[in-house]
DNA sequence: TTTCGGCGTGTTAACGGTAACATGTTTTTT
DNA sequence: AAAAAACATGTTACCGTTAACACGCCGAAA
């Protein structure tokens, strides 16, 4: 591998002019940053990570924490992930993916996702920057980025209002997460303003136990009703009970948020409220380096695109 | 961050001494190990991999290369990034996810996985070792490592044919990969082997073409049929086609294969062949450090695990 | 008793890069 | 025209670790 001495050599340099032409341009004349810049492209050069790391007490790695079960992760972390890995590279940092917490580790920053309230202190505690996927609770001020729950669900309503459905109902979770009470705000919020009586149900975030729901619930559900679900699989899990009567779009309407691949296996295929995860790896990998320049940035909520398709009518 | 001159001073020895103790401790006297090692102990000394990789000439990065199209990508994906990312950390290594090959890039060697067939010679052309997860074609001889597939289609026609299935048919893929072309070879050769009269279909991965090929089939598909699906997806297709009739698991069994994901959000539970992805980690982990270390590892197919749940009788 | 070999430990230099300072040259100021 | 300031480039030392070598000590061989 060339080195900084190589490319001094061939501009007829010393090693400090190649070093600033690459860190401070401004400080070097104008012809001998075109020889060196000439001569960085000839041999092809490209800086030692692990040589610049040394001298400037960094590490270059930023930690990506999964602190959900592994087994129970959801397809959509894969996405997440290849987005950071990408953005972090192309500023020379790499990824590390973790799975619990723990300090001293030679970090620069934190990307947190799946945490719980629990697990909060010890995050806030760490030494580096940190950036939470998902809303926090309001008693902590973590920097967080997230899809606006409020938003979506208030658009999942909308659109089924829009669409004609009379009564319309919510399928949320048991998890009192601060972003399922997000969703389930935009709901009620929207069937308000729209002076409808609204009515709320909570599962697990199990297809098989949404699918029980409504089975059980069914005799309860007049024609045309829509549902506005807190999650993709809960949807498949409505979808699979009210489809039993070939009831959807017409009879039924049934909305699903977060768009990543259970909406692309349902038959028929499901309206949702996508999550636009490249943007939300994006505000992660910014909103760290933001605060790894000494700079603050709060919380992030990223608006969420509407998805039409088959479970709803148009 | 402690370094080995804070431990070197607490121990009363110099930091080579410290550096021996860690590297080559049969080198050093046991008391002065002993002393060494608790004032490690007492002080949390961690090494600073970034002063290692300098003077040692190495990266401590290893590249997890996802060739596939990232919108497409299986959810599997997270899983086997999760453990994989967790090998590497326990080594000291970091993970870099890149989703194009590109030479001269600072890292000690390469997993790859979605690659295709003109992929290969890019892929063999670096200058680091390179582990494949997916059968390689024969014609290369990469090291890879994989599921076995043929053998998780033969457990599957046979756990069909033990259940009492009588017709046995194939639903495979249309694309013509070696792990494809595997997993038909493992369908035929036991239908062989038992004197059955094998029928095999090809469709594109999705459920939608499964569950239209057999809607188009179904008048060709006798009570107590067996599908054996080269993948879950198409399995949920197939599944959701004979499902109208409600005649899963009496009259038609079917068995899927990947056991990530999509086998957890089907109604009834899909009976499938699981990739024993930890163990997929694993090898592709330890194949890449044996090739680190001059040695060579082959192919290793891995035994995969029979799940059986609803959509075949027991 | 002297010499040699081995053992345990310390010293030096190097990996590739950068900050701080030193030096030499040009431009500005008075 | 001399002094000061600004500018461009080079020199030195250091980040944390390790290989190679140097050194001193002890026991075995002569």
């Amino acid at each position: 591998m060339v080195n900084l001495a190589d490319v001094a050599h061939r501009a007829h340099v010393s090693k400090m002019t190649v070093s600033r032409v690459i860190n401070h341009p401004e400080k070097v004349s104008e012809e001998v940053k075109a020889a060196v810049l000439s001569a960085i492209d000839a041999v092809g050069y490209q800086p030692n990570r692990m040589a610049q790391a040394l001298v400037n007490h960094q590490n270059y790695v930023i930690e990506f924490l999964v602190l959900e079960d592994v087994v129970t992760v959801e397809p959509n972390y894969a996405i997440l992930l290849l987005q950071i890995a990408d953005l972090l590279n192309q500023r020379g940092y790499t990824l590390e993916i973790s799975t619990h917490i723990k300090a001293n580790k030679r970090i620069d920053g934190v990307i947190v996702s799946g945490w719980r309230a629990d697990d909060l202190p010890a995050l806030e505690a760490l030494s580096v920057p940190v950036v939470l996927y998902g809303e926090s609770p309001l008693d902590y001020d973590m920097p967080f980025v997230d899809v606006d729950n409020r938003q979506g669900t208030a658009l999942a309503t909308q659109h089924l209002i829009r669409a004609g459905y009379d009564k319309i109902i919510y399928v949320g979770l048991t998890v009192d997460l601060p972003f399922a009470q997000e969703r389930e705000r935009g709901y009620l919020d929207t069937m308000a303003a729209n002076h409808k009586v609204s009515r709320v149900y909570t599962v697990d975030n199990h297809s098989r136990a949404a699918e029980q729901l409504i089975f059980n619930l069914q005799t309860h559900l007049p024609a045309n009703t829509g549902v506005v679900c807190a999650t993709d699989r809960i949807a498949l899990g409505v979808v699979r009970a009210l489809n039993r009567q070939n009831g959807i779009p017409e009879k039924y309407g049934v909305v699903g948020f977060d768009g990543v691949f259970i909406d692309q296996i349902t038959s028929p295929q499901l309206t949702t409220i996508r999550q636009p995860f490249a943007q939300i790896a994006h505000a992660l990998v910014d909103n760290l380096f933001v605060q790894l320049h000494n700079g603050e940035l709060g919380m992030q909520r990223l608006a969420p695109d509407v998805i039409i398709r088959d479970t709803t009518r148009h």
